[in-house]
DNA sequence: CTGCACGCCTGCCCGC
DNA sequence: TGCGGGCAGGCGTGCA
């Protein structure tokens, strides 16, 4: 799924389109995601005007004028598309023809400017929820979660505190949203190949003088992926439908069996299951677990 | 509390 | 060409 460069880049890219529009009519075209729809959705939504689009984490957000919030999480495979309706023949009608829905095209936003915004998810891991505007930050996905990675309150001071005594690996616990919130899969792989931090690492065993770099090569892994426009590999598409390019720069993930691209470096790119989940990581370039004994030898 | 396996879904790719 | 197995960017649940 999209991980938080992708949200973010969905989220600039819709910004514009939704912001300050009219949601005339929704079109809710099965009772699910993840989870039910809530009650009444199609009420809801109709009728209400976007005042913003943010983010938190890898959920949009997107604050109506009477006072709720449409949550929307993309899951593995939720795409959100935009699509503009042929000019209505007959004079002063309001009828757009839209193209015809594709498959798992699930929840179509009908805007007052003849714009459609459609939820596409094949695996339907995705899910919607409004909720009121004032209590986002405590519904009950969003309550735990940890500090966004780009801002602030994610630092040194804050990620040694967090992974202090922690004795899953490091790989794991960046991938828990409660610790830091938005990374993913491919982004933990390569900003602990960045920081030069072997993935089976206990958390809490982390050296400490190793989690200032941490810190900035998950910051950096992310902008520069954002600047990218996110990554593409099966689902994941911008609005516009084009894809982003953050693929293309890669060190480790997907990367299984090739040549490791460090300077000097000839080993092959590896691949583990960290629970249930695959790694890629260079054994040469990420350090393994420290050996205890070396000082005495 | 922590850590981990599982399940939710569909689609795609690979090997036979 | 068909079919089974493995894989996929997430995450909540339930268990030890």
């Amino acid at each position: 799924m999209p991980e938080l460069p992708e949200v973010e880049t969905v989220r600039r890219e819709l910004e514009p389109v939704l912001v300050d529009r009219m949601i005339a009519r929704a079109d809710i075209r099965r009772p699910d995601l993840r989870f039910p729809f809530p009650d009444q959705m199609a009420g809801r939504l109709s009728g209400q005007t976007v005042l913003r689009l943010g983010r938190r984490s890898k959920y949009l957000l997107a604050d109506l004028d009477g006072g709720e919030t449409l949550i929307i999480h993309l899951g593995m495979s939720g795409r959100l598309l935009v699509q503009q309706g042929t000019a209505p023949v007959v004079a002063g009608s309001f009828h757009h023809n839209f193209p015809m829905p594709e498959k798992h095209d699930h929840v179509a936003l009908d805007l007052d400017d003849g714009t459609r915004v459609v939820f596409n998810d094949a695996r339907r891991f995705g899910m919607m929820d409004l909720c009121a505007t004032d209590a986002v930050a405590s519904h009950r996905l969003l309550a735990n979660l940890g500090p966004e990675p780009l801002g602030n309150t994610f630092s040194s001071g804050y990620l040694e505190t967090a992974l202090a005594g922690r004795k899953s690996s490091i790989k794991a616990a960046l991938l828990d949203q409660r610790i830091v919130a938005g990374l993913g899969n491919i982004y933990v792989c390569e900003a602990l190949f960045d920081a030069g931090i072997h993935p089976l690492q206990p958390a809490g065993q982390v050296p400490p003088a190793k989690i200032p770099r941490l810190v900035e090569t998950i910051r950096t892994v992310l902008r520069v992926a954002l600047k990218d426009g996110g990554s593409t590999l099966r689902d994941y598409r911008r609005i516009d439908g084009e894809i982003g390019g953050f693929q293309e720069r890669f060190r480790v993930y997907g990367r299984a069996g090739q040549p490791c691209q460090t300077p000097g470096c000839a080993n092959e790119i590896s691949r583990i299951v960290q629970s249930g989940r695959s790694t890629f990581w260079c054994p040469s370039c990420q350090k393994p677990l420290e050996t205890p004994g070396e000082a005495d030898i």
